[in-house]
DNA sequence: GAGTGGTCTAGACCACAAA
DNA sequence: TTGTGGTCTAGACCACTCC
């Protein structure tokens, strides 16, 4: 199953899946780096990269002499989020649906958004509110990773959102661009071609591997994205 | 500035110094690690983590056998940091001017984007790169906060990057979405009317006080905003 | 084939905070 | 004072890629 991966990326992959699992809680401590050393049997810089990863991440965070503990989840900042369209809809007010123009499954081709996937599932649809078109949206999903997609009827459940309840993810980057409406979104959103839309892009990861690519494309006037944080210090 | 600095840092900044101020092009070749060794007298180890440091933050591409060479940037910032748009771009390697269109100072008045403010400095200008309009910026500065706000010349300093330099901010909510140019945008700019552009506005506070509000208007095909980030619990 | 970056080892000294 | 993490050294082997 798991393909060449180095030590340290394991010993940080381990770490952050009991985090992740809830088996070590926020104040918790991990294993002093010299208990990891003997446990992987490794020398002390590689344990030290795996842990720099995670305090850079967040997950952890180090102090001397009392030794590394599972950070508190910062409760402040409302940031960046992967949101569920539907429920972001229904809060709204309105109805939501999520119409499926298609489903297909191929394997890797290059240019491919998602780099290192085996089989992938393909998935285009459009997002309505109120009966009317709100956003389209095109989706990889990597079946290596989440091979209890195939099975899923997502005419009766958009892919986000069923991802979002069942595939836990850990990181996620986001792109973000104005593009104009080409003949055919326009045409599926009921827009003139040209108008101006805002078009984010997602790739979101487990334990450092690819789960998922989607980008998501609204008619500038029906969608805005938010943000608020405080400077970054790490 | 701060004295103590580890090797890596130090490393990490001449290399990134060089990148910035344009004396390295994207493209170049850097010097190869041994190469670093040699200049620095230290282990090859310390020259590998400021150059993967480097790699991280996108600043440059390593190739195996070939070197590591300065990276073409992709015109795109972070949704989660207040970016200096002088400093994107001349790491892009582009000549960059921040063109002022328009400076005034008045009372607030209702329906003002800062809310809370006596007096205000209002500026209105344009961010050129390699000669070029690369986008639109209307702001609001508080006197209140920022009473030297006054005394600067913006046409030798754009007011994002003064203020970055000379006022700490403590936090900051960005408004992202995509609009059509309207006319006067749109000569501004050198753009047909209607093209979509990536609109963001950004309100930033210090220590619960509004400082300044800006709203940055860009051509959809000129700048990306990138966030990347891990999930928040609860 | 040759030379680069990618990773790792087995030490070392230091700064700092906890005991 | 003690033990932790932070940084660094001087090697090593490997994988990849350009020649």
């Amino acid at each position: 199953m798991s393909v060449a991966q180095t030590l340290d990326q394991r010993i940080r992959e381990d770490i952050e899946r009991n985090i992740r699992s809830g088996a070590w809680r926020p104040g918790d401590r991990i294993p002093f780096e010299h208990e990891l050393v003997a446990e992987y049997g490794c020398a002390r810089a590689t344990v030290s990269k795996a842990l720099t990863a995670l305090s850079r991440a967040g997950l952890i965070e180090r102090r001397r002499k009392a030794g590394s503990f599972v950070a508190h989840p910062h409760v402040q900042s409302a940031v960046l989020d992967v949101p569920d369209i539907g429920s972001v809809i229904a809060a709204r007010g309105d109805a939501y649906r999520f119409e499926l123009l298609k489903r297909g499954e191929r394997k890797h081709a290059a240019g491919d958004p998602l780099e290192a996937a085996g089989a992938m599932l393909t998935i285009e649809g459009v997002h309505h509110a109120a009966g009317e078109p709100f956003g389209h949206e095109q989706r990889l999903i990597s079946l290596a990773m989440v091979p209890q997609a195939r099975d899923v009827d997502f005419t009766a459940e958009a892919p986000g959102s069923w991802l979002l309840g069942h595939v836990p993810w850990s990181e996620a980057r986001h792109r973000i661009a104005a593009v104009p409406a080409d003949a055919r979104l326009a045409r599926l959103l009921g827009i003139a071609p040209g108008t101006a839309c805002l078009q984010l892009e997602r790739w979101t990861w487990q334990l450092g591997k690819e789960v998922t690519w989607v980008r998501q494309t609204f008619p500038g006037d029906r969608y805005d994205l938010v943000a608020q944080f405080t400077p970054q210090s790490r």
